[in-house]
DNA sequence: ATTAGCACTCGATGATGTAGAGTGCTAATA
DNA sequence: TATTAGCACTCTACATCATCGAGTGCTAAT
């Protein structure tokens, strides 16, 4: 048996309609809304081959039928039109965020909880192994030296460092060139033991120090490879109640809440996605995320392009029957402004 | 009618009762629970006496008593005995994320969570007026400058401004000279539009320049201002019944996503506290907090002294049932620990 | 191939009854 | 006078039961 037209027309009546509604949907509802002009009975055993097929289920005997994942995946893989949603005045009010990149993915978070009525998140973007660019030692007092370190895309990182000795700003200047002039342009891989044991013998007895600069480079540099997750709106799932019920709630709530997991969910196609392009988007319906806690749940991921190679993720987190064509409308319109914003920001 | 001896007694019974199990507790319970060898008769009459006196209420005829929030109030203020609650190896997991405050802050909110099985709140520290200790630009490129702000108390703060004019390096160095013999030890309210029109005398053509500059030292100063609030444990308040009815958990956990009105919270009495001293403890205890869907819990705050009158706070969210004694024994003993953190890190 | 008709299933809803916990009051007691 | 035993009363929680309505699957007629 094979999906013919008509059943893929009822079908989509019933997803149409569940999605709205959040009911089960019945023969009868069917064979009224839909222009197909069959009766109630014609449809009952259409919606029996569905439900065969795997399309459909029944909740239980003698209630309508909803969508089962694979349905929900036919529909958004097949039947879906994107509705585009305008996200008015985003860009006005993000850009005045843009002077801090957390603070702008976290409005972004917010404002997407706040459109849409899901969960969100937002990952820092992932740089593969960033380059230093310059490094700056600064004497602050006397037991404390400032290091500034600037990588590459002006990520810029503070680290403190004791100072077990006297520097005078000789010696600052000093350290500050030998720095320089052995780890410009090399990325956390590059830096060998032996371009250590160099730095050692040219800045003279100051090796106890070299050596704590280093790690605070080190720190500086591998921060940057760690995904930072934001999210926002995890109250809406609270008003789902096909989510609500029992402690299946509080599992998702603690998932949205730990991060870690839903870091793991950004980082795992990133790479594909990213080779795809930017604005590339993901749904992960019910069973299909890996995470256990939002098996009732569908995601949609998009990437978005902070600048050229480095990529970060925006995900919506919802019941399964959340209005993807609206979702997947809103995201593409954000990458596209967060695109325009990003470009301007580079030029 | 006063509380006599014997009321005094019965009402800790009650209590002390009631937080174990969270039910309502009886007069039976009581006669022979306590060691007054009274028949539940005779507690009966005590506990309508204690009911008139507002102590203790009844949610319904014919149900036991539980404590009222004067009820509670009373507890604290004069029954309670703090259980000194060890967070063993706390202080050698907390160092290792010393060297950045934001990141052990947030340390801190998981680990009490961890430890309590309440929600935690764990504000920054707010500082008075910074002073500006030094300002430093740095040439990134030819459109970008960088600014290290250092305000007292070694707070860094990067600040990228786009230069719409080429700089060569002396002009950087005349501008880093202008700017710190400027404003070097001035606070946000010191730096006068007098002071703003001599630096830009100074600076001779780059006027517009030295706006931008100006702006984002403008900048890092306030946001020191600003409280951020890290929570944790929200998922715990999913535990407990009495707050799990309806939609009030909903409102509260959208107030500990939200953090507005934990800021709020956080900062009022900040001032009275800290001028009390380092360690001091709060409880609020139902409608004693200023935060409406806070109504059913308790919080009890710490004050913590990150240096010489920089506070921040630190706050336990649970149910009012909450067990004080080990909240607030928590509490001291990791006021204990970050002080010796910060004292140390200081030296 | 479609449809009308019908028996059947199941969840949701509300009414009813019961058990148990706890109370307040009264009258007896020390 | 303070305490207590005893008892009628109240209220909730829980289970049982009947009913209603939505929706189905199947059969036989069209």
């Amino acid at each position: 048996m094979e999906l013919d037209d008509r059943k893929v027309k009822i079908l989509q009546a019933i997803i149409k309609n569940y999605l709205e509604t959040g009911e089960p949907v019945g023969s009868r509802t069917i064979s009224k809304l839909s222009d197909l002009n069959l009766s109630s009975a014609t449809i009952r055993n259409e919606m029996a081959d569905l439900e065969e097929l795997g399309y459909i289920v029944q909740p239980h005997t003698s209630a309508g039928r909803i969508p089962s994942d694979k349905g929900y995946r036919f529909y958004v893989d097949t039947m879906m039109e994107e509705k585009v949603e305008e996200l008015n005045n985003i860009k006005a009010d993000l850009e005045e965020k843009a002077d801090k990149i957390e603070n702008l993915l976290q409005h972004v978070a917010k404002l997407l909880s706040v459109n849409t009525n899901y969960a969100t998140m937002v990952t820092t973007p992932k740089y593969r192994s960033r380059k230093c660019k310059f490094i700056q030692l600064t004497e602050i007092d006397e037991k404390n030296v400032l290091a500034v370190i600037v990588l590459e895309g002006n990520i810029v990182k503070n680290k403190m460092i004791q100072a077990n000795e006297y520097l005078d700003k000789e010696m600052v200047l000093k350290l500050n060139l030998v720095m320089n002039s052995f780890l410009q342009g090399l990325d956390l891989d590059e830096i060998s033991l032996g371009i250590v044991q160099k730095m050692k013998e040219q800045a003279g007895e100051h090796e106890r120090l070299i050596s704590d600069i280093l790690d605070a480079v080190a720190k500086a540099m591998q921060e940057e490879g760690n995904l930072e997750v934001y999210t926002s709106g995890v109250t809406n799932m609270l008003s789902y109640p096909e989510l609500n019920d029992g402690k299946d709630v509080k599992d998702l709530i603690f998932t949205l809440e730990d991060k870690k997991e839903l870091a793991m969910l950004a980082d795992q196609d990133l790479e594909y996605d990213s080779a795809e392009g930017n604005g590339r988007i993901q749904v992960y319906i019910g069973n299909e995320t890996p995470i256990d806690s939002m098996k009732n749940c569908s995601v949609v991921t998009a990437t978005y392009e902070l600048e050229e190679g480095v990529y970060g993720k925006v995900g919506i987190i919802g019941p399964k029957r959340m209005d993807y064509e609206r979702v997947v409308g809103t995201l593409k319109n954000l990458m596209g402004q967060l695109d325009d914003i990003f470009k301007n920001k580079q030029s």
